[in-house]
DNA sequence: ACGGCTTAATTCACGACCTGGAAGAAGGTG
DNA sequence: CACCTTCTTCCAGGTCGTGAATTAAGCCGT
């Protein structure tokens, strides 16, 4: 229940924002088509349209012939209105990436790290928002804004709590805003790519989701109605580390019996070996794949699989029934190199841990964009804030 | 994201809605605070509170003398401008109360039933309905509403699916329709006595909250952004039958290891007699008190215990890390008892399973509002939606 | 009792907004 | 080139919130 009061002006905007987030979303429509969309009336869709256009922030494009009349005219957000810049800070690389409106690729900047000290980070990521507006050959004025994605819980003053990384209330935010006058918007990586799931993946049309997590760790992205859900202090989605297995296995977070514990690639293979298993890979992911491939010949290695299918089912049903969604889409390197596989067997397993109802309205997919679109959902969210400004770019404070 | 246009008259309902929900939530206001508080102009407010208490659903409740100045004026929302009846259908018995806008009992009726016959159900609730109104002699006219918590979960269109009450797909709402033109609210139990808590209750004040109910069963409410989280199709919330011990004692639900079956007052006595535990009480809940009781003479008693305070901190840590509320909210029968003796053990606990950034921002507390408030909580729906609509009453189709 | 003082609430002209209907523009068809 | 269809723009009408000015209501000191 919102105490905020509305006045005539919020109304504008609030249409603006209507009609340029249906035209963004629903791709090039003509006005008319606008017009029956929003119910707004065709004197308001014109109105409004003419003024985005005006103002460059929407663009019209080619026009569709109709039986015998006037050819409607199509609308699109135009691509190079305005740039953003979506960043991820991972584990072991940053990535910066630039985007048009339209979300493509125009300029990349990877950094490997080996420590992730906060300084490094933010160095890496200055470094990449400047090569990338220089690679792109982008005006820097005309950079809407920095997503960031980091492998951790932002809280909600952009400060910054990473246990993998090493980091206790790291003032990110601030950090990075001291280094350039681009708007920063900060959050977690898990969030991000569900963000990029819910838009251009296997999310998108589905308004309750949850992108679920599971590389070397676990964690997943809530989305309740339409939007990210992050909870009091912007920690929700830590799935990993609900308790599956009462008394179970120790995690690394200190407690017993966490789902990252059993299904984490980093706990699968630590079960793999102690129940007798073998490889001779050294990296994390190509041990994970070897022990898939064994699944035919090992017994040790179909049992360590089926369990873990098992218990990340256990997992999926616990979300099922908990907040209902409407769909569950499995990403991250591990999940998918499973989802591959043993989709139809997880999605029968979450069916016997799962309450038949929530059960039956679920349907449960695979992550569409791989592994690296931490970038991409990082990015959408400073146009998320321009579709729900109605277009309308806050002013730069230039100090 | 809306993709709905907002009108000049949709600005003033939703000024109406700010400044009702204001007046009610924050008790008597002036039209001063209220200009403070909404950042309307004090033009506005003024001339939006003479409609309102033209109207009569605002009226004025003598006045604050101020230092020296004309004193202010207080405004309440009229306790008699309208009615709501809220009713609760359980396992055991049918509660219908009567309050006015204020939220005091004004009549009660209770009905046990043996089966619950979805006919039967029906005829009580609106014999019911008809002996309050009578009772508090009421206009039916003014009643804005009925709401209902049902002991199950409830469609989007009003279909109720309760496997306690052995109801598959039963089209409550519609029956209940029929029978009177009052209009239906209907909604799950939990959710209902969560909604009682976050109004008057543990939850006041709190945004992201969690409203745990251990009974015979268990369930959740969940509060997201100040209003109850639904899911999908509106069964969200199955907090119950989360898995917590993978592969461990089988529920009632099916499934095996959930949370349930280790801290469902059932099959906490269940435990307990497996254990060796001996008790002569007959019914459910004089036994889980003898259980409580013999906590300190005997050793199987007092392991049971702790270890339902382990399950069920197990379980809280869950939704603490997947959630991230403010508050969780204990309640039900047996979770009152059991936190009033081993809330402070309760919270150490839920310390060890949960992840320590937000662990530190939750609040566990109990419920306060005992055990009775489903049917406060279901009149607060009709509630609900007159301040929404700014005090707009729905015509009444009159058929 | 009375005029100044302070604070609260109301009035009013104004600008911003959307709407429905009429008029205009753009392109195709015969 | 007239005519038709399909959109788009213009215009008068009505609604809304706002700020400044005005009125209302009580206090205080003389």
């Amino acid at each position: 229940m919102d105490v905020r009061r509305t006045t005539v002006r919020d109304m504008r905007r609030s249409n603006r924002s209507v009609i340029l987030s249906s035209i963004y979303r629903d791709g090039p429509l003509s006005r008319h088509e606008l017009s029956a969309r929003t119910s707004l009336s065709a004197a308001s869709v014109s109105n409004l349209v003419s003024e985005l256009i005006e103002e460059g922030v929407v663009e019209e494009a080619g026009s569709v012939e109709s039986e015998g009349g006037r050819p409607r005219v199509l609308l699109r957000v135009a691509p190079t209105f305005r740039y953003v810049v979506g960043a991820e800070v991972g584990e072991t690389r940053i990535r910066v990436e630039l985007f048009d409106l339209a979300m493509t690729v125009l300029a990349r900047a990877d950094y490997p790290i080996d420590v992730p000290q906060p300084a490094v980070v933010v160095k890496h990521v200055l470094e990449g928002l400047a090569a990338v507006i220089a690679e792109a050959g982008v005006q820097p004025s005309l950079v809407l804004g920095l997503g960031v994605g980091v492998a951790g819980t932002v809280d909600s003053d952009a400060v910054v709590h990473a246990q993998t990384l090493g980091w206790d209330a790291v003032p990110l935010g601030e950090m990075l805003a001291e280094g350039t006058e681009i708007p920063i918007h900060l959050d977690n990586g898990a969030n991000m790519l569900g963000q990029a799931e819910m838009w251009f993946g296997a999310g998108r049309g589905a308004s309750d989701a949850v992108i679920a997590l599971v590389g070397s760790g676990v964690g997943a992205a809530l989305v309740a109605d339409g939007s990210t859900y992050r909870g009091t202090r912007s920690s929700a989605g830590e799935w990993g580390h609900m308790t599956i297995a009462y008394g179970g296995l120790r995690c690394r977070c200190g407690a017993e019996g966490c789902l990252e514990a059993y299904v984490g690639a980093e706990g699968v293979l630590e079960r793999y070996r102690q129940a007798g298993g073998s490889g001779s890979a050294v990296d994390e992911e190509a041990a994970f794949v070897e022990l898939l491939d064994a699944v035919g010949t090992s017994g040790v290695a179909a049992t360590i699989v089926d369990d873990t299918i098992g218990y990340l089912a256990a997992g999926f049903a616990n979300l099922v029934n908990l907040v209902n969604p409407e769909r569950i889409v499995l990403g991250g390197w591990a999940g998918l190199l499973l989802g591959e596989r043993y989709l139809p067997q997880l999605r029968e397993a979450v069916g016997k841990h799962a309450l038949r109802q929530p059960y039956a309205q679920v349907s449960i997919e695979l992550c569409e964009l791989g592994r690296d679109a931490v970038a991409l959902g990082a990015a959408t969210l400073p146009v998320l804030r321009l579709l729900r400004d109605g277009g309308v770019v806050p002013p730069r404070s230039n100090r």
